[in-house]
DNA sequence: TTGCCGATCTTCT
DNA sequence: GAAGATCGGCAAA
């Protein structure tokens, strides 16, 4: 197993990126190993680029974007989905790869249990019908916890059997597949102690990057133009593409619709992308 | 297959 | 108080 080194990291996300697909991510944990090999991710380039959680500066929720190159940036969003990153460059330039989808390459009984809320090990409830929360996210006190018959879940249908493709497709089912939280922000990836590394995939050190396509990033309102994310072409693990921003696209969050990757338009599906050109500064 | 919509809570203005 | 790097269920086409 070769680890990824921390220089491989210490250069721009945008370079980082289509690097990184075919490299494999993996967690250990007391319940067994689970490892992705990568098929798409989204670059972000930290205080220059609108869409980054790093634009407004430093907070205590994104501190590990600022810090060196080599590490997990994971956060919670939307009430109920952590997502991970990989921090790239370092220097405080918050420079980042966003994990959006992967093919489970090992543990793949694991993740499905994970990822149908049967993970049994501490892990998630199932939640009969809809979302499975993330661990903690009904730790205390939570209103479905409140309700009802003395903090019971609610009944559980018989879980389906997720896809094999749809396992770690998209940014929070990875997260979901690998059973990554808040407790790994900061983990460092390049060090074999670690419960979660990056290693080169095991048939070839070299990605597949003539394979690579670009097109624009998924969910985000800002900078949605630029096609910094990447996948590999052809993958079935790929995640559906979303528009960001809320206007006119039905409901809250303003994300209704999907696209198939490379259906998209415009800038998507181009090959492996030209020179780096990052947004004008304009704070 | 496509598109709409709600769930849920942290973060920031 | 609003927005958000999401997801899964469901209805309509």
């Amino acid at each position: 197993m070769a680890l990824i080194s921390r220089e491989f990291f210490a250069r721009h996300s945008l370079q980082v990126a289509p690097d990184l697909l075919g490299c494999v991510i993996e967690h250990q944990t007391a319940a067994g190993l689970v490892a992705v090999e990568l098929t798409e991710v989204e670059a972000y380039a930290g205080d220059r680029d609108p869409a980054s959680h790093a634009y407004r500066g430093r907070t205590a929720r994104n501190a590990v974007m600022f810090g060196p190159p080599g590490h997990a940036y994971v956060y919670f969003t939307y009430g109920m989905h952590f997502c991970a990153n990989l921090v790239c460059l370092g220097n405080g330039s918050a420079s980042a790869v966003l994990l959006r989808a992967g093919r489970v390459i090992e543990g793949e009984e694991l993740a499905q249990a994970r990822r149908t809320g049967r993970g049994g090990l501490g892990g998630r409830g199932g939640l009969g019908g809809t979302v499975s929360p993330p661990r903690g996210v009904w730790g205390d006190g939570s209103p479905q916890e409140q309700g009802g018959s003395g903090g019971d879940r609610p009944p559980e249908k018989t879980p389906r059997a997720i896809p094999f493709r749809d396992l770690a497709r998209g940014p929070a089912r990875l997260c979901q597949a690998l059973d990554i939280d808040r407790s790994l922000d900061g983990a460092d990836v390049c060090v074999g102690d670690s419960p979660l590394r990056v290693r080169w995939p095991e048939a070839s050190t070299t990605p597949r990057s003539d394979k690579i396509v670009t097109g624009p990033r998924v969910g985000v309102s800002s900078a949605a133009e630029l096609p910094w994310r990447f996948w590999i072409e052809g993958e079935p693990t790929v995640s559906a593409y979303r528009r960001g921003g809320r206007g006119g696209l039905g409901g809250r969050g303003g994300l209704g619709g999907t696209v198939s990757p490379q259906a998209q338009g415009g800038s998507g599906g181009d090959r492996h992308p030209g020179p780096i050109q990052l947004p004008p500064r304009d704070r």
